[in-house]
DNA sequence: CTGAAAGCGCTAACAA
DNA sequence: TTGTTAGCGCTTTCAG
């Protein structure tokens, strides 16, 4: 609880006549920049200090046009997923003096459109957005915008200056290569119904255009709505199964449903990986204490959200053609048989 | 792959022009304040889609000193319950106009100094932090700020200005109360190795002088370094029990790693909750399609994230004393007996 | 190395 | 209902 609580914020003017320095020398030496005199210098900073003056970058930001923020746009926050490239974001900005504001979308265009424009508001020096698509306004305000855009963690598409990420249709393609090479030939798949889960589509897209060029057309699929979770990934592995109960593998969508699969097919006492194989996608290592381990793939998220910094910090350049592509990497787990 | 990326921001007077309203009137507008006309708001709003035009909120929270943005201040984004205090956060903010920007601290002080100081120099209309421990200077900031300062999860200690959360000493009082009330009498703790994590280091505390009151002293104590994971609490229950194989319950600082310990116990074969009781802490539902349900303590983080963000928006007022105090909830679950 | 002047793009306050 | 004027608190630019 405290007392008297202030009345107006300080300003470079405050500490200019606290210290004796004419306003612009006090702003140099806040910023460290052009030379100052060592003893100018330690005076400012006293005075600064004792007052306890944080500079207003509201008024910075519209002297200088410049604004050391970089605007990250995701879809979700509990996807698990997400946090895990911002972490790769913003260890790669730690040391640029960049900060990223986030934004969520809900995976809703009209809403990503929405937090866009609030936060292109604030002329960020870049963006980094989730995704190739996006509604036409949304497209237009980033084309406009003229700062770094970067999609993650997809390439399948056109990207509207830069894209980092991996194919998922090639992660469905690989998954089914795997899948077919371990003998497995009674395959289902369980996804989420989310018609704006791009990623989750091309993936889904390429592994049965996979199995289809094998001869080996998809045997059942379920869906679910809403987000995902081990007691969801049990449920819908029981039903599955209950309705075609000669399915030999399951690919989920994401491991956390994947991993309550498993979980449920283990207390049916279900062989696995012999009578059913079982794979998920990300390649969380939230589960990586499981009794066995998912057959996953894991989508490089750490170094998308890595290289997408970069770009936007001006640590490495725009590559030819706009798009870094990363390669999805199997992991094989406990739950797939070894091809043979 | 875009051709002509542009040259210069578009601003209100470029609207002006095209419309051939004031800039003034524009304003008005595009802010929908004050009485316009609906032609010449038809008009402006026309001008503004063609041209594509992106409000510099710069140079508005310049001229009006009022600035639309929440700071809020986590110590990670990996440990999973901060995202679920987003939520609360995000969900109670979204129809205000108000926007969070979120900084990370990972649980260092120094770190959380300096996010403070770069969140405050945006002006932030309120800031909403985790825990009642900071430097002194990052105090004085807020303390000068002048803005709503809510200090959240934790309300054993002096508030700022606001706190909303738990007391952790009392989860740990009563889940010391549970344990012993069920029959546990060879209790271990083990727990995260954090000087900086003041809310297990209440909990523990709260833990043990409850235990101490019953003549029940703790029996054993096992500490980790570094983030949960399934795989650590396996390690770890397994070596403290190789130290002490008598115990005959384990009170872990965390689900994840509650959860972990869970998985092992049950691969040995060991009888819970008959021979072994458990039980974590926060209550994550992520962990809810387990084979048995882990013993915790909600430590209601939604709603925390709700009621300091309905603070900080004054749709609540502060409350006098400044302290809201959430009750933690004591969830059974599976691993404990029922008390007898 | 230091200071003075001008103005970033918008909005509060007032006038018409 | 609309327009005009004067800044918001800084940094750029240029002069000393």
């Amino acid at each position: 609880m405290n007392p008297n609580r202030p009345r107006r914020p300080l300003t470079l003017r405050d500490v200019s006549l606290a210290s004796g320095v004419s306003e612009m020398t006090v702003s140099r030496v806040l910023r460290n920049r052009g030379d100052v005199s060592p003893a100018t210098r330690e005076k400012v900073q006293t005075a600064a200090r004792a007052l306890g003056y944080v500079p207003n970058k509201i008024a910075g930001g519209l002297a200088s046009q410049r604004v050391n923020l970089v605007a990250v746009v995701i879809p979700s926050l509990s996807n698990l997923v997400f946090p895990e490239v911002l972490g790769g974001i913003s260890a790669e900005l730690d040391d640029t003096g960049l900060q990223p504001v986030i934004g969520v979308t809900h995976y809703g265009p009209a809403r990503e459109e929405a937090v866009l424009y609030d936060m292109l508001s604030w002329r960020p020096s870049g963006v980094i957005l989730a995704g190739l698509e996006h509604s036409r306004a949304s497209r237009a305000m980033l084309e406009a915008a003229g700062i770094p855009v970067v999609e993650i963690m997809d390439i399948d598409g056109d990207p509207i200056d830069t894209a980092v990420g991996i194919s998922h249709d090639r992660a469905g393609v690989e998954m089914a290569g795997h899948i077919l090479s371990a003998g497995y030939r009674r395959i289902g798949f369980i996804g989420t119904h989310m018609p704006e889960d791009h990623r989750a589509r091309k993936r889904l897209a390429g592994f049965e255009r996979a199995l289809n060029a094998a001869g080996v057309p998809l045997a059942a699929r379920e869906y679910y709505q809403g987000g995902s979770s081990l007691g969801k990934g049990r449920e819908l592995t029981e039903r599955i199964l209950a309705r075609e109960p000669d399915l030999d593998f399951l690919y989920f969508s994401n491991d956390l449903i994947g991993a309550g699969g498993l979980i449920w097919a283990r207390e049916q006492g279900i062989d696995i990986p012999g009578r059913l194989g079982l794979a998920g996608f990300n390649g969380v290592d939230l589960l990586d204490g499981l009794p066995i381990r998912l057959a996953t793939t894991d989508a490089r998220r750490l170094e998308i959200g890595r290289r997408a910094a970069r770009i936007v910090a001006g640590k490495d350049a725009r590559p030819d053609g706009g798009v870094i592509a990363l390669a999805p990497t199997f992991l094989p787990g406990d739950t797939i048989r070894v091809a043979g």
